[in-house]
DNA sequence: GCCATGGCTAGTA
DNA sequence: GCCATGGCTAGTA
């Protein structure tokens, strides 16, 4: 038990470390923090993470550039897509081109 | 235990 | 294909 809540620490550490207005995706996130094939578990922490938490969940987006979450707020906007546009990340074509904003570390 | 279910993905086609 | 979770049966006791 104790054993997968440090996962989803390591987890979140590295998303936590994610600079302003770039994106990284699940893989890369599993990879760096030493779980490669993991990108799942990611997507399943971030799923239950807690609306209070200040951890940049939105800066996580998939392999391809586009957006898993679909939530939206009272406009019918994404609020995933709003919040990364507030940051300079915008979408052509429903992706993000990752070139341009993928997390180099 | 077994089996379906995910905020996924590298590597084909 | 990967892998943690969670719900749900067998099958013991």
């Amino acid at each position: 038990m104790q054993d997968t809540n440090e996962l989803h620490r390591q987890i979140l550490e590295v998303i936590a470390l994610i600079p302003y207005g770039t994106v990284a995706s699940y893989g890369q996130i599993a990879k760096l923090a030493g779980l490669p094939k993991h990108a799942r578990l990611v997507g399943y922490v971030l799923k239950h993470l807690d609306k209070e938490s200040q951890i940049p969940w939105y800066r996580v987006i998939n392999s391809q550039g586009k957006i898993s979450v679909t939530r939206m707020d009272e406009k019918g906007n994404n609020v995933q897509q709003d919040l990364l546009e507030a940051e300079g990340v915008y979408l052509l074509n429903g992706k993000v081109s990752l070139k341009k904003f993928g997390w180099q570390p």
